[in-house]
DNA sequence: TCCGATCCATACGGTGCCGTATGGTTGGAC
DNA sequence: GTCCAACCATACGGCACCGTATGGATCGGA
């Protein structure tokens, strides 16, 4: 086997997170599966702490300055970027597997920054997303708010009930359709 | 001290889950917390993994049965009790350690077992609320699925960034009543 | 009261991980 | 080619937990 770089164990460490979790950033699994040993490991880390802050790192510029610069470099409205951002989350490629695995760990002192981090970016583009919709400041923000609790909780039930979303296709769809209704209303409430 | 049951151990199995997750369900630190030995736990269990399945039980009663029958007993009209449902995720005072504890460990068998059974069940209930409301079988489904990923996601928000939400007051008041207007909508979306 | 069943304490071996120590290997500068 | 620094393998001790073995304590009934 060619040497191994710092970047390469913070790369294994980030999909092993992804995979397995925090737990699953394990020197010695990770050595195995590399086809090292914890000899190079401990030459380029001072230890395990540091190889989970590395992980982190590179998981807060995938997963949000990349989807959010993805998303600005192309000229739709707002309306349909917010579309496009959250047919993301229906779509089963999507990578949500980092995401997941760290609100699972949120716990972990340097994973809660993280989180912190990365969930402030987020709302603040969304919230900037529904003022350009016409949204007024306090609402626009409490519309991203709910729109963002929605793709969490969406996350979680993709995971532990995915049999109880709606199937790919039309039903899917009107989901999709429906939600995106739901958080664009300004009219108030059908009443019973 | 005196002579522990069975469903000493389970409860306290329960706690220890609500506060430290499915790892902190461990033997040995547990014994050490009810001020006995392993002696006395593998005496009531066959093992850690029964004493995980006695937890999850509890949790099953406490987490879904418990709390949707709570709210029927009483004779709201379903807006109300909708509008309760969602006001117990807001209050700090409400038991949802245990609901993030479990979504944390979504990928044990055990666990994820337990979280389809409760997820289907509260997914059931509030699509009834929804048709109380007057909404048509499949739009009903999709705004429970709605409602439910959005309280989900609130619980993830409460914990990694619990200061990124409106604070109590009355900021917190709208966000509940901006939901609940958005969930309760029949109107077609704003056009921008 | 004594005896068997119930319940528990203690000691032990096993596993999987972390981190250290130490010596070996490789590669580029000269 | 030599040599030093960069890099890695191996061996070790430690920790926290699981599960087993075994003997001791306790309690209720004949």
């Amino acid at each position: 086997m060619s040497r191994l770089s710092r970047e390469q164990w913070a790369s294994a460490a980030l999909d092993a997170l992804s995979g397995g979790g925090l737990a699953a950033v394990a020197v010695e699994p990770l050595a195995t599966r590399l086809g090292t040993t914890k000899g190079s490991f401990y030459w380029h880390f001072g230890g395990r702490e540091e190889l989970v802050q590395a992980a982190l790192q590179l998981w807060r510029q995938a997963s949000t300055t990349s989807i959010i610069e993805r998303l600005e470099s192309g000229d739709a409205p707002a309306a349909e970027r917010l579309r496009q951002l959250f047919t993301q989350v229906f779509a089963p490629q999507a990578r949500t597997d980092a995401d997941l695995a760290l609100l699972a760990d949120a716990d972990h002192p340097l994973v809660a920054s993280a989180l912190a981090d990365v969930t402030e970016q987020r709302l603040g583009y969304i919230t900037a997303l529904f003022r350009e919709l016409g949204f007024p400041p306090a609402r626009a923000r409490r519309r991203a708010l709910l729109a963002y609790s929605a793709y969490l909780g969406q996350l979680q039930l993709l995971r532990t009930a995915p049999d109880l979303l709606p199937k790919p296709g039309p039903a899917r769809t009107a989901y999709a359709d429906d939600i995106l209704a739901a958080l664009l209303t300004d009219q108030p409430a059908k009443r019973a």
